[in-house]
DNA sequence: AACAAGACCTGCATGC
DNA sequence: TGCATGCAGGTCTTGT
C-alpha cells in the first residue's frame, strides 16, 4: 500500500477515532508480523492515552501519555479499520485497539510484512528503525543540495535510490515513478549522472506529487482502505503508474507516436516512464 | 561499501 | 470449475 501518501491519510483519519482517547481494551490476536509484536504489547499500551498521532515516513507513530510510543507500519497490505465494534472479525485483524463501546481501531494485514512495536519518546529518534532514515521530503530538511549529495557518487538507478529510505524518507513504487516522470528523468539514469539542476527538479517533482496525492487523499489500488473507509482520490490520477501502452498525458508529447508508457522491471518491481519526455 | 537478487506471506486476476 | 502462474503499495538478509 502505503507510501508516505497513504500513511498520512491514515494519519489524519485516525485522529477523530484516536487522539485523546482512552486505549480501554487493547487485543493481540496474531503475533507473527515482519517482526514479532512484542509480548507485553497490550500490557503496556491498555488503559493509556493517545496524546499525538505522527509519522515519520511511511511509519505511523502512536505517542501515548505516558511517553511511550506505539510504531506501526502498514507493509503492503496493512489497513487500520474504524468500526462500531459489532461486527464480525477477519482472520487477518491482528489487533483490536477498543477506545470506548462500540468504537475500535483494529489492524488488518493480510500479508503480515507490517509491524507493530514499542517504544519511547525519548528512544525514538536513535530507534534502529529512524536513526540512519533519510530527510521527509516535506519537510525543510529536504532540498536539492541534500538529494544531490544523496545521490553523488552512487552508480545505481535512480529508482533504486529513491527507494532507498535513507536517501528519502517515504517514497515507494508508485510515486517514484511517478516524480520520475514529473521530473522528466529515465529510471535508468545512475545518481551520480544527476546534475544540480536535475536535483532540483526532482526535489520539485517529489514534493508535488506527495503534496498532490495528501491533498486528494492517497491513492487506492488492490487493498488499502484509509482509516475512515474513504476511498482515496489520487486513484486514476497516475500519469505513469500502472499505464504501460498507454501515451504519455504529458503536454509535449501528445499525439507524437514514440510517447508510449513503457514498463520495465528494476531490482525485480515494475518502473514505469515515457520514453519521449524522460532523458 | 555498494549493489543485485532472493526471501518473507497472502490474495487476486489471468489463462488454460 | 479447478488449477497453475504471475503479480502486488515494502523491507530485510544474503552473496558478490
Amino acid at each position: 500500500m502505503p507510501e508516505l501518501p497513504e500513511v498520512e491519510t491514515v494519519r489524519r483519519g485516525l485522529e477523530g477515532p484516536l487522539r485523546a482517547r482512552k486505549l480501554v481494551s487493547v487485543e493481540v490476536r496474531r503475533h507473527d508480523l515482519r517482526e514479532p509484536i512484542p509480548k507485553d504489547f497490550a500490557a503496556r499500551t491498555r488503559g493509556r492515552s493517545v496524546v499525538e498521532l505522527g509519522r515519520r515516513g511511511k511509519y505511523l507513530l502512536l505517542h501515548l501519555d505516558d511517553g511511550t510510543v506505539i510504531i506501526g507500519h502498514l507493509g503492503m497490505s496493512g489497513r487500520m479499520l474504524v468500526r462500531d465494534g459489532q461486527g464480525p472479525q477477519g482472520p487477518h485483524d491482528h489487533v483490536r485497539f477498543v477506545t470506548a463501546a462500540e468504537q475500535e481501531v483494529v489492524f488488518c494485514d493480510p500479508r503480515r510484512f507490517g509491524l507493530l512495536l514499542l517504544s519511547t519518546r525519548d528512544k525514538l529518534a536513535q530507534h534502529p528503525l529512524f536513526k540512519d532514515m533519510g530527510p521527509e521530503p516535506l519537510g525543510d530538511a529536504f532540498s536539492t543540495e541534500v538529494l544531490r549529495k544523496a545521490l553523488g557518487g552512487r552508480r545505481a538507478p535512480l529508482k533504486a535510490l529513491l527507494l532507498d529510505q535513507t536517501v528519502v524518507a517515504g517514497l515507494g513504487n508508485i510515486y517514484v515513478s511517478e516524480a520520475l516522470h514529473r521530473a522528466r528523468l529515465l529510471p535508468q539514469r545512475s545518481g551520480d549522472s544527476v546534475s544540480r539542476a536535475e536535483a532540483g527538479r526532482l526535489v520539485t517533482a517529489i514534493r508535488e506529487v506527495l503534496t498532490a496525492a495528501i491533498a486528494a487523499g492517497g491513492s487506492t489500488l488492490r487493498d488499502y482502505v484509509s482509516a475512515d473507509g474513504e476511498i482515496g482520490g489520487f486513484q486514476g490520477r497516475f500519469l505513469v503508474y500502472d499505464r504501460a501502452g498507454n501515451p504519455c498525458p504529458t503536454a509535449g508529447c501528445r499525439g507524437k507516436a514514440d510517447a508510449v508508457i513503457q514498463r520495465v522491471v528494476q531490482a525485480g518491481r515494475s518502473t514505469y516512464f515515457c520514453p519521449r519526455c524522460q532523458k
